[in-house]
DNA sequence: GTCTATAGGTGGATAGAC
DNA sequence: GTCTATCCACCTATAGAC
């Protein structure tokens, strides 16, 4: 049987240790030195699975997209109502502020101005995708009258998204994840949704 | 006549630089070497007057709070409605995009984990003195019926402060500073205040 | 695939002349 | 106050042996 020309096992568990690193410092505040440390083995073999720091930032935007786009496909998939669908939304970031991170997108939005070009586009990619799923939930909704907003559902999403993120990082900055769930209940009220 | 025993003039040039690296790059992206290059001086000389980096970007932030606490006492002071009060406390963000940068202290936040303590203690005291700002505000704005929220104005000013510094982060990725606004105007028509 | 060794650069910071 | 010169730690990345 063929065996993959790269070890995905040590691959998957570089990407693993790179995502906490890029979710708790930030891109610029973590290095190769770093995950080699942590995994025990060297910054050269880093080199041969990632060839530079960028191809891996590239990486693991992918990958996180990756499995965000599957939670929400999941949701869809539950076939609850409007108002249990978005407070699983919500539910989502909430996992990560448990886990001590920041959203791994929102970390890099505050550092758009020093990536590299193909980063920027992977990230605004999670966005607009983030986005589209976001319209097509806010305009459901709205349609049966299970949701209350004026104006675009467009502006409604991106009002979630950026606050939802905002909200993250003070609430991370305080160590107080009661803060960000206040918000999040908050907004979610101004949709017309009520506490679970 | 006695001179100081420093150089304000350029202990002002520096931090303006600084300033400016800070809120377009971000702490951990920004280095002694690029002040020294934009000022036309060592960084020798940048050690003078800033010994550490931790000094320089405590000193940052104590500047920009004044500054901005400033900003909002003239609001207070030219006597306006709430509602305009609250569009013009809204305003100094959009000033801040269009000068293409991040509010420094939503910047602070994202790398807050990477700070040195005394850099982190002064960034908490900007969000607090903030809040307590929009606190006030609120709350009068809320016994003279001018404003409409349910539950505690600090939970508001929470939300507001928020949503707005995570609506800046994204608009600033998108270069869309209509889209920063498009938030900002639902946020404040949460609060039954209409457009301008 | 992982290692040793190293290149070539940049980081913040200091000593000491002027 | 500003300079030259330098230190040492760290950075990303590569060459080449195993």
């Amino acid at each position: 049987m063929p065996r993959p020309s790269t070890n995905v096992d040590t691959s998957r568990k570089i990407l693993d240790v790179a995502e906490r690193l890029l979710q708790t410092r930030g891109y610029n505040a973590f290095s190769y030195a770093d995950i080699a440390q942590s995994l025990h083995i060297t910054k050269a073999s880093l080199h041969y699975h990632f060839p530079t720091k960028a191809v891996l930032g590239k990486r693991l935007i992918e990958r996180y997209e990756q499995s965000f786009l599957q939670a929400l496909a999941d949701i869809d998939k539950s076939g609850t109502g409007i108002d249990e669908k978005l407070r699983r939304y919500v539910g989502l970031y909430v996992k990560v502020l448990h886990n001590d991170r920041m959203c791994l997108c929102g970390m890099l939005a505050a550092e758009y101005a020093t990536l590299p070009k193909p980063m920027r586009v992977e990230l605004k990619h999670f966005f607009d995708e983030n986005e589209r799923w976001l319209v097509a939930t806010l305009e459901e909704g709205h349609k049966t009258k299970k949701l209350g907003f004026a104006g675009s559902a467009r502006e409604v999403a991106q009002l979630l998204i950026g606050s939802l993120e905002g909200a993250m990082m003070l609430a991370r900055s305080y160590g107080d994840i009661r803060r960000f769930e206040a918000t999040s209940e908050r907004l979610l009220a101004g949709l017309g949704i009520g506490a679970a």
